[in-house]
DNA sequence: GTCGTATTGCGTAAGTTATACGCAGAAGTA
DNA sequence: TACTTCTGCGTATAACTTACGCAATACGAC
C-alpha cells in the first residue's frame, strides 16, 4: 500500500526512480540503495560482471551478504539497478535548432561511448522494457532528436529501438572480439589474428566460398586501424534508411 | 595434438564440424556430443535455459553428471552448442537470379521465425565472434546475397551484422515484452497494457514531455494486431539505408 | 589368443551461489 | 515510558559447477 499510483515496478526500481522513500523508523540505516549500486559497479568494472555476487558486493561495504536485501528484492533487481546507473546521463541533443540527423547520430554514438567504458553492461540480461531512471531519460533524448520529422509515435519507437539496437549489438561484437584477443594473450588493439584462420581450419572451401571470400580478403586479419570507422558505416547506413521514410513522407 | 591444423577451438567444437572423432579405444561410449546437445536442448525448450544445468541434462540422458564433462569442457561450451544446434538450417538464399534485397529480406525473416521458436537461444551469453557450424552457415549465405553487390568484403560483412543485429534486437524485446505479460497472468498476444501506465506512474511529465507524448498516443497500449509489422518496418529502413549505398556505388 | 593401455562412466567431494526465515535490538511515535 | 516498526544479519538450505581419481572396458599390437 503506497500512496495510491501502484506502479506494478520492484520496490527498488521505485526507490531508484525518487517516487518512494525508506520509512524513517526503526534503527539507523547503515547502508543506501546508491551505495549498493556503487558497490555494484564498482566490482563489475574491476573484475566484471561474473565477480559481481551479493556476497563480494556486501564485502566491498563491509557489510553481511543478507542486509543488502533489505534494498533489492533479488540479485537480478540489482544488477539491473547497476546496468542503469553505470550509464552515463545522455547526452544533451538536440542541441537548439539541431537537424535530426546530427543529432541522433551524437546520441548513437555517446551511447556507444558509455558502452566502450563500461562493457560489462552488455552482459546484463535483459529481463523486460526498460523501465528504470537512466534508460528512460536515454529514451526521453532519443525521442525528442526524432519530433519534428514528422513520423508518428509508433514509428518514432521503432527508429529509437532501430538505432539502440544497433549500437547495442554492434558494441556486443566489438566486446568480445576484444576480450577474445586479450584471453589469447594478444595486447588489446591488435588485429584479430586467428579468427580467419579459425574459419579456415574448419569451414571447407568448397561448402563455404562466400565465407572463403571474405577470409582471403583479409578483412579478419587487418588490424582496424580506425575501430570507428566500422561503427559510423553501419550506423549511416541505418540513418540513410529513416532518411529515406523521413523524406518520402514529407 | 592433431594432425596439424590446430583450430583453437574448444574440442567439443572441433566434434560439432565433425573436424575431430573420437578416439574409438575404451569402454562402448553411451552418450554422444549430438545427444547430449539434443538434450539440452529439450531442457531449454521445455523450461527454459535457466533450468538447463549439467544434472538436469545428465538426469534426462539417464546418466551421471560427471560424465558430460566426456563431451564437453564447460556448461558454456554445452550452451552454446545448443543454441547452435537450435538454430534451423539456413534458409536456401539467394535464389537462382534473386536479387540481394528480397534474398536478404527473406534471410532476416528465416532467422526471426527461428528465435520465435526457441526464444531462449536470445538469453544465450555470447563469448564470441561465431565459430559453431550452424552460425557460420547462416553468415556463409547472408555472404552470398551480397555477392553481386559491388560491395567490398568489408562492407558485406559490416551488411551481415547490420542485419543479424537488427534480427536479434528486435526479437530480444518482442520476447521479453511476450514474457513480461505472460508473467503479469496475460494470455500471450494480449497488448502491453501497464507499460505505458508504468512509465507516466513514474517518469514526470515535465522532465519526460516527448515520451508522454507517446504515452499518450496510445502506442505502449495498442495490441500489436500485426506483430510483424513491427519487424519489418525496421528491416525495410535497413534495407533502405543498404540500397542507398550500393546504388551509390554503382 | 593375450596383454597393455587408452578411454569410458561416474562416485565423491569441495567450493560457490542465492535466498528463506527469524531474532535481537534500535529508533521513532504516542 | 511503552509500543510499534524496521534494521542488520546469523543460520540454514538447496542448488550449482567442476576437480580428481578409480574400476571396468574394449581396441590394437603382437
Amino acid at each position: 500500500m503506497n500512496d495510491g499510483t501502484d506502479t506494478g515496478l520492484p520496490t527498488s526500481f521505485e526507490l531508484a526512480w525518487g517516487v518512494r522513500e525508506h520509512p524513517n523508523k526503526g534503527p539507523k540505516r547503515g547502508l543506501s540503495l546508491n551505495r549498493i549500486i556503487e558497490a555494484a559497479i564498482g566490482v563489475a568494472d574491476a573484475e566484471g560482471l561474473r565477480a559481481v555476487s551479493m556476497g563480494r558486493v556486501a564485502a566491498e561495504l563491509g557489510a553481511a551478504p543478507m542486509s543488502l536485501y533489505r534494498y533489492v528484492g533479488t540479485k537480478d533487481e540489482l544488477v539491473t539497478l547497476a546496468a542503469d546507473a553505470a550509464y552515463s546521463p545522455p547526452p544533451d541533443v538536440p542541441a537548439a535548432g539541431e537537424d535530426w540527423r546530427p543529432a541522433l547520430a551524437r546520441w548513437a554514438r555517446a551511447e556507444r561511448d558509455t558502452l566502450r567504458a563500461r562493457p560489462w553492461v552488455l552482459q546484463v540480461p535483459i529481463s523486460g522494457p526498460p523501465t528504470t531512471p537512466n534508460a528512460v531519460a536515454w529514451m526521453e533524448r532519443a525521442l525528442r532528436c526524432l519530433e519534428k520529422t514528422g513520423l508518428d509515435a509508433g514509428e518514432r519507437m521503432a527508429t529509437l529501438l532501430l538505432v539502440t539496437g544497433y549500437v547495442r549489438s554492434h558494441m556486443l561484437i566489438e566486446t568480445q572480439i576484444a576480450a577474445a584477443l586479450e584471453s589469447a594473450g594478444q595486447p588489446p588493439g591488435a588485429e584479430l589474428t586467428g579468427y580467419g584462420r579459425q574459419l579456415a581450419a574448419v569451414a571447407d572451401r568448397a561448402r563455404f566460398p562466400a565465407l572463403h571470400a571474405v577470409i582471403d580478403s583479409g578483412t579478419f586479419d587487418e588490424p582496424a586501424d580506425d575501430i570507428d570507422e566500422d561503427f559510423d558505416f553501419g550506423l549511416e547506413r541505418i540513418l540513410d534508411g529513416i532518411e529515406v521514410l523521413i523524406n518520402a513522407r514529407v
